[in-house]
DNA sequence: AGTAACATACCAACCAGTCGGTATTCATGC
DNA sequence: GCATGAATACCGACTGGTTGGTATGTTACT
């Protein structure tokens, strides 16, 4: 028919854009749906209800999200310290765009929606945990060359990583800068290279 | 008149505690009178608007906590590095709560409202920028013992420790547990054991 | 012709905020 | 001690605009 997927995936973009910007609850779908240059019977065409589209806009963000740090240089770096900390500093680089650009849909959107939306929810934790996954895969490969008897597991780590990226945004939004966010990876980097000593 | 203060602090203590389980924009007036146990129009007699509310919760949140975390049995420790790492113990002892008790409602308010609602993002960023602060005088009083020469400034701790704080917040949300938070915040404690070496 | 894609007008529920009114308190004068 | 009046506290029905979602199409492709 007309283009189907390419509405939608201007839906799933705008939705997005507006939701990592006002939040989710006070993205309304007409905002959505102006953004995306759509009309509302176009949107309730493709997505059965706002929580659909935002379960949609989360797969969407993740399959985004996991083409983006695979093909970033660092991701093919021989040693898996060296993807460790080139994951840092690539998140590091990208703080450079405006906030709205580099802040994460997922954890924008569970803090509103983790009592009042399950599903919206589960997607959230769901699709952070995956990327927390591919992290630990590198933080398993790392600490076995350069702290093989170390107290820590690499999973802690994975979620300690992203914990500190999430609060990062929470501050960059409150100051309007990523000043504060970029010192916070600075210090991120610096614990996980006393965790991977090089010699 | 009958009792402004108290109904005024029954609408302060309701706004924090349904804007900590559905967030900002999904908590309504009525919510918020229902929880307090208070009409709309006593509402709006004490508070000009939604927007007043949610500044006044939030200063209201910060007095709690400035009390909570000044009388804590960690703020009487001698050595500043003990306060420190005293400080996060304590945060860590709080994740025993309910998810919306120990939430912070500032970092849930400013994910949403940072385009919207400048007052309000102003407000939080003063809060937990002041938290901060507290946090900055017991680090510097410990680097000047115990690291007097490394090339970190305690300001950048005390926000990275919020930052950790805020992300485990999220986890704790999205994975409806604070297991993830508790791990992450032993992460931050061995960090700051190394910044701050005992001998 | 049949069906998927898109559009417009519309709806009931809900929203923040208003309004007219009542109840309670307190200061003043006596 | 008590009437009086002003001010504050409180109430709940109401309002105008907004919300997610629907009903009823029209357009375009197969």
């Amino acid at each position: 028919m007309r283009n189907s997927d390419a509405t939608k995936a201007k839906l799933l973009d705008a939705a997005r854009d507006v939701i990592r910007t006002k939040g989710y609850a006070a993205a309304t779908v007409d905002d959505i749906c102006a953004e995306a240059g759509v009309s509302k019977g176009s949107f309730f065409h493709h997505f059965a209800s706002k929580e659909q589209l935002g379960i949609g806009a989360i797969a969407a963000f993740n399959q985004m999200a996991a083409t983006v740090f695979s093909t970033a240089p660092y991701a093919a770096e021989h040693d898996p310290r060296d993807r460790v900390l080139g994951y840092v500093d690539f998140r590091a680089s990208l703080l450079a765009m405006a906030i709205p650009e580099f802040t994460c849909l997922l954890g924008t959107t569970v803090q509103e929606i983790y009592t009042t939306h399950p599903d919206l929810r589960i997607a959230c934790d769901e699709g952070m945990s995956a990327h927390v996954a591919g992290l630990t895969r590198d933080l398993d490969a790392a600490k076995k060359i350069y702290a093989p008897d170390a107290d820590w597991s690499p999973e802690s780590i994975g979620y300690f990583m992203q914990s500190v990226l999430q609060g990062a945004f929470i501050f960059a939004k409150a100051k309007q800068s990523a000043a504060v966010a970029e010192d916070s990876l600075s210090h991120l980097r610096r614990y996980l290279e006393m965790l991977l000593p090089k010699t």
